[in-house]
DNA sequence: TGTACATCAGTGAACGCGCGTTCACTGATGTAC
DNA sequence: TGTACATCAGTGAACGCGCGTTCACTGATGTAC
């Protein structure tokens, strides 16, 4: 019955709230899903938010959770697209995919992207802390499998694990990969987002990009 | 006459203000570098500010930009205690402990690294955009005695200038070699201080901070 | 050297704002009998 | 099948807070004569 229209009871406040809060979140980043802004775009009354999460912390948890997700989902679709067949430049292919999304969607959707970091620095406790370290005792790294962990870093393990697995990138040279990797797409990212290169013309951008993208891979 | 003590009139009340919210972010990031806070912390009433800056955002630039020195200092201070005599090791050296030392100081001084990159989101007019790209027509990169440029940028310039002069680095590999390795260090500073690796314990970071460095240099 | 006066750098009170959060409430829903 | 009632999800008003900014002001400083 909760399909129907909207009267006194909403139904799906909880769904509905994070969608408004990641809707302002867009335009404006983690500064704009506020409490009250969030309600007032979900059309309800200020404090019927309390109702579905604790504080405005966990509402923004929520929110920089979905927009995780939005990094993760132009991940996937950027890696789907990629055409090659032969096994090792295919993986190749994928790796450089996800790496170019990532930063495509930090360029394209500030907001969004500013605001899927903005949840971890609050309410540190929800978030899991990542596994650590390359250790010997473990397969090498992070487990793809884990729920716990973000989405686009998930990803990026499947893609390190894919290399391996293909003989394109030798077994000893992959724990920690994909701290390196991830820490290379991030940095430029936050670079263009917040930091000085924030001014680039998209075609230096994409230039940029691309050296970055090359480096990290030679490197690997 | 004006380094008398404290009378109605301050004298150096723009430094101290400066000084102020310097303090104030340590601890609590830029989110505390607010008029009333800052004003309050340097004993003056809260709008004498206005004398000194236009708004809030110019006083939060002033003192993004002394953050950013700060990093710059710690960085110089790194690579001037690198020991190695040979021309070609000790360019790799300087490399490694001027990134090593942008990490160090993400880490252990997190309030002060954000704040360095909070005043260029806000009030973006007043900063240099970054020059280009690695364009054929320039000698392959930013300047390193351009001032408009932020500290840590330009020891990074300098480090991979003196690469190429000691033949470290083949010159057609010099070209945006600064952002990618920019990049890198950057990314995995703010995974240690905003992101999900927020939480990994000091050993971890090390051996992480050592894995990625080691990557940029590779690919470099 | 002394005095009038312009200028500058500070003060204190007040403005309006949006925020998070709490309170007592009320309308809707579903279940026991 | 009908009705009483507990429960749940929303409302509206109010709280206190700290903020940025503006106003008319006043104390200190330095300069012209």
């Amino acid at each position: 019955m909760q399909s129907k229209a909207r009267g006194y009871h909403h139904g799906q406040l909880r769904e509905a709230l994070v969608e408004a809060g990641f809707r302002l979140a867009r335009s404006a980043g983690p500064e704009a899903v506020v409490l009250r802004a969030v309600s007032r775009e979900a059309g309800v009354s200020h404090n019927a938010a309390y109702r579905h999460f604790a504080d405005h912390e966990d509402l923004l948890a929520a929110v920089s959770q979905r927009c995780m997700e939005q990094i993760a989902d132009l991940m996937s679709k950027r890696a789907a697209e990629v055409r090659r067949r032969a096994a090792v430049p295919r993986a190749w292919a994928r790796l450089r995919a996800i790496g170019g999304a990532y930063i495509e969607f930090a360029r394209t959707e500030p907001g969004w992207f500013r605001t899927a970091f903005a949840g971890a620095r609050h309410g540190a406790d929800k978030q899991a802390a990542l596994k650590g370290p390359p250790t010997a005792d473990d397969g090498g790294g992070a487990d793809v499998t884990d729920p716990a962990l973000p989405g686009p870093f998930r990803l990026l393990i499947g893609c390190l694990d894919e290399l391996v697995t293909v003989g394109a990138l030798p077994p000893e040279r992959r724990p920690g990969a994909e701290h390196a990797a991830w820490a290379t797409v991030h940095g430029l990212s936050c670079l263009l987002v917040d930091g000085p290169l924030r001014d680039l013309p998209d075609d230096q951008v994409q230039i940029v990009t691309d050296k970055v993208l090359s480096v990290a891979e030679a490197g690997l």
